[in-house]
DNA sequence: GCAAAGTAGTTGCACCCTGGAACCAAGTAG
DNA sequence: CTACTTGGTTCCAGGGTGCAACTACTTTGC
């Protein structure tokens, strides 16, 4: 599966991903979390919070952190007035997260500032390449979930 | 350049973009590697220097690493015996980086680890679309290139 | 009921990675 | 030759993570 010739697909499609990865930043993606100071597994939390009230270590599989990352991580949140751990009515052990208003804020700006770096993107795809570049966007996405369900 | 209405292409752009790097794992990066034990920047350094012999500086500004972590790096990779500081002849104060063979093999495991997981991502999508994928990634690396150049 | 086993979360510890500052060696400008 | 710049190294502190031990609570089984 890892000897192909030449020019095939296949060699263009990772060449060509790379690129797209590496000239997008996605791997040094730690610099600019978006604006407020945070870490990328904070925000990343934030934005994860939005949903709703979730249980910390349902968090914590989401951002991909272990329970002791998780609680630590829960604990600047919450230093910050982002979060709240409020007890879980119906389990004494488990603490419930909900973002504090002001959570809700940061967490939005953090959603929009993404938002808009990728309409910057966007807008600077030919409007008539728009549709396509979406829909393989979406087609990779899906190919991603056949691979690791 | 922040509120979009409704279904614009732009939301949906911002959607299938922040589930397809999710869902890969691009943020999680760090997890996998590739195969043999080492970081991340290790595995990017190793790519980088296949191209050729670098200095120290540059490698690190490559890999998006100041000085003082560019140099444990490459102790690192010295040590495991990837890689050989060379004096450079033209400059007594810099070390040119050279692959030994066991790092280009290395390295080479790496690349080829990474194309054999991008190939089977795009052996997911259907033939038909393949090209047209290809195509749309270099269409938003261009325009990622157009942003910050 | 009640003891045993399991689960949610916290804390202590060690480790890795990083940047900034101080430092050394070598090139460069006057 | 002296001052300044530049490539690298080392020292130190800080952030982020996992593992293991521990507490508190819930669930299971007898």
């Amino acid at each position: 599966m890892s000897d192909r010739d030449g020019g095939s697909p296949h060699e263009e499609f990772a060449e060509v991903f790379v690129d797209f990865v590496r000239g997008f930043g996605l791997l040094d993606a730690e610099t600019t979390p978006c604006g407020a100071p945070m870490s990328t597994a904070e925000a990343h939390a934030i934005t994860v919070l939005r949903a709703g009230g979730l249980h910390q270590g349902v968090l914590g599989e989401r951002v991909g952190l272990g329970k002791s990352s998780t609680s630590r991580l829960v604990d600047g949140l919450e230093q910050r007035g982002w979060v709240r751990r409020v007890p879980d009515p119906d389990d004494g052990r488990a603490r419930l997260l909900r973002l504090t208003d002001k959570g809700r804020e940061v967490a939005g700006g953090v959603v929009r500032r993404r938002a808009d770096r990728l309409s910057a993107l966007l807008d600077n795809v030919p409007a008539a390449r728009r549709r396509s570049v979406i829909e393989a966007l979406r087609l990779l996405t899906e190919a991603g979930r056949l691979d690791a369900p």
